[in-house]
RNA sequence: GCCCAGGUGGCGGAAUUGGUAGACGCGCUGGACUUAAAAUCCAGUGACCAUUAUGGUCGUGCGGGUUCAAGUCCCGCCCUGGGUACCA
């Protein structure tokens, strides 16, 4: 029989679904391996040939770990709450649950014939109200608790309730919001019920608070720092300016220590770690109180360099800041109000563009040093940022490079406070730019001089401690997350409003399910979409919230999920959660390394401290695969003309590239009938060939529809079937490098499969294996194999295993051998790889069961064993020979040997070598 | 600016711990089989020099260094990709 893959590939998927094959479930016998792609957003576009790379490395590793006696929980669902489809809907009415169940339908058909071994029983939409139901009740959870800093962890807010009861606010260390009063207990117990809820509010996990959000008007919402790039949207590429609104937060601050140092314990790449540090972003310093001069008001700074405070000139507020109104004296009220409006009508883009530019204006303020007791005068300046700090800084021009510019600008001393080992203090008004400080000695600065930096800051903060001035303060980057959007295809909020404050849905009447809209715009009064539901209330008439998460929402505990898909009690099970635990191996894109990523650690830290799950981290061991690129294909016409040249002739023409489809050209040949087809623009078209054929030109870029380079998986399938495209994809390069997809080189891997389907058959394509035993040079390739395989799967090397199965098919071919004790086991190794393909021949082999539940081949280092070894010789680090050694010999032995050979005579020349060095099973080196 | 990857033939890439640079595949060239094509198989394929067969020189972005030995380690630089930023 032929190698006929499509009737396989269909047979052995179809099979595959009939017969469950990778239905998992609770097995106390075997260990667990729980692998995990980043389910994908349903898009209209479907699935090009990029995204499955990561698929089927997992795959292939799921189906790795199952020969190995693992348990393996593979599941696959869809992020099916976005944007694309609410954008849709606005154009065409169609409402978003269509749309995205139609892209599911066609995502899943192509992920089938991909051959997957998911566990579809478990797959999952975040858009599903039976799947919603848990993210609402996480969110109602996380409005239910506080962080306690003592006990660093989250805590139910009763106990938050009894601690005020008994001692007010005044002991505690909570994370919480800025704007706060201090209580005792007999203030509490005399707040009425709404000021007991608004205080409680300013604890919860999840709050709603006035916050400086990232406004896109374009799309009507709000969005997170993470979706927004250079001051525009990720999605749609919108502009995004700053804009003050009551949001839903979540207090994902609280957990910035836990989340930074948790990281440690992760096999995450460095360089993703890394990342994740810089997003939390630590930073060591202390906080200051200044006071201001004539006035009953004080600046609060944060500085990581409290040590400065004698180089301090000046004092910067953020122009939000609300004491800017505060202190701005009567004279310079005009100057400031003018410099506010300038900043806000300044998008975030060219704030940053501009960042060059040096603007600010004095508020008419000054500030006392309380170290120095000098006066300072207080400016305003968007270089100071309201969400970071204190929104407020002690400017040191002498040593930091925007204070200088600033000082330089308006004219403001500049003190040199830090002088570098070796170095002489110097004049500051001949610099033109600030030194560096980090290390150094103290200068002109009172009781710290001539101690070291680090010294200094220590000192520094002990003073300041001892005064009451200020204390030592840890801050972080990492900003609570908003968790509002004014969108419709989100999870509503189990959210209602009594007397203008939020109580949760009682949990048994979760899921609160989206309610139907006749339009998927914002109302008439700019209320979001929801509210033109009819009667968006509860059954005692008060409102829901209108607005709906965002797209982190749903993806934060889905791997929960997948552990107990269809539990209607809980999330997931402690018996489930239990046996799974978390995810041994997560494979997805970097773009997900400040977002998704971060959030769900967050969530997974609170439901470990809630005690609804049993691990502390969600994903162990986690691999980024890389991009795949277009390779995008040019012809070059005649300017003015329908006349196009091919690639290497174009240089005697005045052409212009144009994009050609990729899925016309071969080989860069382009098949000039299907391009004249492609466009009627073309339908006339001419060519100037070279041989005979029109070779178009390329360049690896982005795969994009627009630039017709996208290549459909389905096409391949059809061409080649899904056991080369899953071969050819691992075959490109590392799994972790990105790399363009080019459809030239799968032919190498098409002849491979066939290659192996005919060591299988005689000449005349009938099944033909023997029983003879195996001889050693051909258990020898087998065992070769095995090792390298295993070794390539553990350590996610696969493009390094196809090479070796190629290696490994040639050598059977030429060995001429047909027996089942090699090809056998042979089958089962290949099985992760392509799984029609070993499936069939696995049949053929006589074998009743699938493939999947056959045992990995037993590595017998005995059947690689040599007894020599051939060492290259090299004179000088040169390689000029090669000797076959005996693997035992002894060093001295074996240096008489090489010596003693004709080519070591000739490159000696008569001289003696000064050093021979012999690295056994390795080398010989010798000096001359 | 800072942080993280990466730079090897015409192309994708291999070289796992410092030990034969270019595995494997594509492409290309030539050949076999065939009426022919497809498919398959065989040989060659880093550059340059030499050619009588054996050969020789150079070569992993650039410049230096360590070492018996460097694609791999160290120092300095260039380029590409990604992340991030008036972060105090």
């Amino acid at each position: 029989m032929e190698y006929n893959f499509r009737d396989i590939e269909t047979k052995w998927q179809s099979y595959w679904d009939k017969n469950k094959t990778y239905k998992t479930g609770i097995e106390t016998s075997k260990p667990k391996y729980y692998v995990l792609d980043m389910f994908p957003y349903p898009s209209g576009a479907g699935l090009h040939v990029g995204h499955p790379l990561g698929y089927i490395a997992s795959d292939i590793y799921s189906r790795y770990k199952r020969l190995k006696g693992f348990n393996v929980l593979h599941p696959m669902g869809y992020d099916a709450f976005g944007l694309p489809a609410e954008q849709y809907a606005i154009q065409t009415g169609q409402h978003p649950a269509i749309t995205t169940e139609n892209n599911i339908k066609r995502y899943k058909e192509q992920l089938t014939k991909i051959g997957f071994s998911f566990d579809w029983d478990r797959e999952l939409r975040t858009s599903d109200p039976e799947y919603y139901k848990w993210t609402q009740w996480v969110f109602v959870e996380l409005f239910e608790h506080w962080y306690n800093n003592k006990s660093q962890k989250a805590e139910p807010i009763i106990n938050l309730v009894n601690i005020f009861e008994k001692d007010g606010n005044t002991k505690l260390n909570a994370a919480c919001n800025t704007v706060l009063v201090v209580f005792s207990s007999e203030d509490w117990k005399s707040f009425s019920d709404h000021r007991k809820q608004e205080i409680l509010l300013d604890y919860r996990l999840a709050y709603l608070a006035d916050t400086l959000v990232n406004w896109c008007p374009e799309l009507g919402t709000v969005l997170a720092n993470d979706e927004v790039k250079e001051g525009f949207s990720v999605r749609g590429g919108f502009p995004v300016v700053q804009k003050e609104m009551k949001q839903w937060s979540l207090r994902i601050s609280a957990y910035a220590e836990r989340l930074l140092n948790d990281l440690e314990k992760l096999e995450w790449t460095d360089s993703l770690k890394e990342i994740q540090r810089n997003w939390i972003g630590r930073s060591e310093g202390a906080e200051m109180i200044f006071k201001i001069k004539d006035m009953d008001a004080e600046m609060e700074i944060f500085t990581t360099r409290p040590d400065t405070s004698w180089g301090v000139t000046f004092m910067v507020l953020a122009p939000e800041s609300d004491l800017v109104n505060k202190v701005t004296t009567q004279e310079y009220k005009d100057d400031v109000q003018k410099y506010i409006d300038l900043t806000k009508k300044r998008s975030e883009r060219e704030r940053m563009t501009d960042a060059k530019n040096v603007s600010g204006q004095f508020t008419g303020a000054y500030a006392i040093n309380p170290l120095t007791n000098n006066e300072m005068p207080v400016y305003i300046s968007d270089y100071v940022l309201m969400g970071y700090g204190t929104g407020a800084i002690m400017a040191v021009p002498g040593h930091d490079s925007r204070d200088f510019k600033f000082a330089r600008h308006f004219n403001l001393p500049v003190i040199q406070v830090v002088v570098k080992k070796g170095e002489e203090p110097t004049d500051t008004a001949t610099w033109e730019d600030s030194c560096d400080s980090k290390e150094g000695k103290m200068i002109n600065s009172g009781f710290i001089n001539n101690l070291d930096v680090n010294e200094a800051i220590e000192k520094t903060i002990q003073f300041i401690e001892e005064k009451g001035i200020g204390k030592g303060r840890i801050n972080f980057r990492l900003r609570d997350a908003i968790f509002s959007r004014q969108r419709y295809w989100g999870e509503p909020f189990p959210i209602y409003f009594k007397d203008g404050l939020p109580y949760p849905v009682a949990k048994e009447n979760l899921p609160l399910e989206l309610p139907e809209v006749d339009a998927y715009l914002p109302t008439e009064k700019g209320e979001p979409p929801l509210g033109r539901a009819k009667s968006w209330k509860n059954e005692d008439g008060y409102p829901y919230e209108l607005s709906t998460m965002p797209g982190f929402a749903g993806s934060s505990a889905y791997y929960l999920r997948y552990m107990d898909p269809n539990n209607k009690n809980a999330l997931v099970s402690e018996e489930a959660n239990e046996y799974w635990q978390d995810v041994d191996l997560y494979i997805g894109g970097t773009e997900h390394a400040t977002g998704h990523l971060v959030y769900s650690r967050f969530w997974n830290k609170f439901l470990f401290d809630i005690g609804w799950v049993s691990k502390d981290e969600p994903f162990k061991k986690l691999i980024n695969q890389g991009m795949i690129q277009g390779r995008s294909n040019f012809v070059y016409r005649v300017k003015g003309t329908n006349r196009f040249v091919s690639l290497n002739l174009r240089k005697e023409y005045d052409i212009t590239p144009i994009h050609v489809d990729v899925n016309i050209v071969s080989n860069d040949i382009l098949d000039t009938e299907a391009f004249k087809n492609w466009n009627p623009e073309y339908k006339n078209a001419d060519f100037v060939l070279e041989d005979g054929k029109y070779i178009c030109g390329y360049a690896v870029e982005k795969m994009s529809k627009s630039l017709y380079n996208v290549v459909n998986p389905d096409v391949i399938i059809e061409q080649y079937g899904a056991d080369t495209l899953r071969m050819y994809e691992m075959f490109l390069g590392p799994l972790e490098m990105s790399k363009p997809w080019d459809t030239n080189g799968i032919d190498g891997v098409h002849k491979f499969l066939r290659k192996f389907w005919r060591l299988f058959h005689d000449e005349n394509n009938n099944f033909a294996l023997s029983d003879d035993n195996p001889a050693d040079n051909e258990l020898k390739v087998l065992h070769k194999t095995i090792k390298k395989i295993q070794d390539d799967i553990e350590r996610f090397s696969f493009n390094t295993s196809v090479s070796a199965f190629m290696i490994c098919a040639n050598e059977l071919t030429e060995l001429k051998c047909k027996k089942r004790g090699v090809l056998e086991p042979l089958l089962v190794l290949l099985s992760p790889f392509a799984p029609h393909i070993t499936e069939e021949l696995w049949q053929f082999c006589g074998n009743s069961e699938s493939i999947s539940y056959a045992v990995f081949p037993e590595y017998n280092e005995k059947y690689v064993k040599e007894s020599t070894y051939e060492y290259p010789v090299s004179f000088n680090g040169k390689m000029r020979f090669k000797i076959e050694l005996p693997i035992d010999i002894n060093p001295k032995e074996a240096e008489e040997k090489v010596l003693k050979h004709e080519m070591a005579q000739k490159w000696l020349e008569g001289k003696s070598p000064r050093k021979v060095i012999f690295v056994p099973k390795k080398i010989v080196n010798i000096v001359i």
